[in-house]
DNA sequence: GTGATTGCAAATCTTTTGCACTAAA
DNA sequence: TTTAGTGCAAAAGATTTGCAATCAC
C-alpha cells in the first residue's frame, strides 16, 4: 500500500513535483477538514508534526497550490494572508478579535442581482464577509 | 469667514484636537469627492501640497478617523490597508491589477438572505468585494 | 502649565528574494 | 545529469512604537 497517492496525484497532476515538503504540507491542509491556515500557523503546525520545512518553503508551497486551485487565498486582514482549503464557490464569517475564519454555504447568502463588470474588466469573483464581533 | 470651519467642528465633535495636521489630512479626505486611500498615498499626497506631516502620523490619523466612523477601513489585499471616505453602506470593486477601489452603491447589490450571527457575536458589517482582472 | 499630539528613528511583523545546496526525474 | 525545489539569511515593505519635543487648551 502507498500512502498518500492520491495526494501524490493530486500534485502531479497539478504540475508540481511531489517533494517531501509538499506532500507532508498537502497531508496537514487536505486530510480531514476543510481549514483556515495563515503561513505561520501551518509552519508551526508542521513542526509540531515533526515535519522539517522552512516558512520560506510553506509560503512558496501556499502559493502554489493557490495558483493551481487547489487553495484559495481570503482577504480579509490587511496584516496577514489565509488560505482557505475550500475552493468551492462560499463565503465567510470572520471573528474579528480571534482572527478566526469560518465558512458560509454558498447558498446560505443569496445575491440577488450584482452590477456588471466594468468595461475591459471581467469578474473573477465574489467575495463576501460578514464580520463579527465577539 | 473661518476656512473649513466644518471639519474643525466634525474633528472635536469626534473628541479629537483639531491639530494643523489632522485639519490638513481631513481636508484632503473630506473635501470633494469619495475616495480610497493608502497611508503611503495619503502622505505622498499631502506632501505634494506642503503639508508636513510625518508618515506615522498619517497612520495614527487615518486610524483615529476610522475609529470615530469618519472613515471605513477596507480588506481588499493583505499587503496595504486602504480607507474609504465613505461610510454609508455600499461595496467595491476591487481591480486586482491596479489595486485600485471603485464604489458600488449599497443597492445595486441586493443581498437575499443571511445566516444568523453566531451564538454570541454581533453582526458588524457585510461587506462584499467584486474582484476584476483588468 | 499639563496633557494630548507629533516626528523621528528604531523596532516589529509579514512576506519575498538571492543563492548555494539538495533532491526529483 | 539536468532542472526544479529547498533552506537560510538578508532584504523589503507596511505598520507600530518609544520617547523627547511641540502644540492645543
Amino acid at each position: 500500500m502507498r500512502p498518500y497517492s492520491h495526494l501524490l496525484v493530486q500534485l502531479r497532476e497539478a504540475g508540481l513535483r511531489p517533494t517531501r515538503q509538499r506532500l507532508a504540507l498537502a497531508k496537514l491542509l487536505f486530510e480531514g477538514d476543510d481549514r483556515h491556515v495563515t503561513a505561520e500557523a501551518l509552519h508551526a503546525e508542521a513542526q509540531s508534526h515533526n515535519v522539517r520545512v522552512s516558512l520560506a518553503t510553506v509560503y512558496n508551497t501556499l502559493h502554489q497550490f493557490t495558483d493551481v486551485g487547489l487553495l484559495r487565498e481570503i482577504a480579509v486582514d490587511s496584516s496577514r494572508s489565509y488560505f482557505d482549503t475550500n475552493t468551492s464557490e462560499h463565503h465567510h464569517f470572520y471573528f474579528e478579535k480571534s482572527g478566526r475564519l469560518e465558512d458560509i454555504a454558498g447558498d446560505q447568502i443569496e445575491i440577488g442581482r450584482l452590477p456588471a463588470a466594468p468595461t475591459g474588466t471581467k469578474l473573477k469573483s465574489v467575495d463576501v464577509v460578514l464580520r463579527l464581533q465577539e
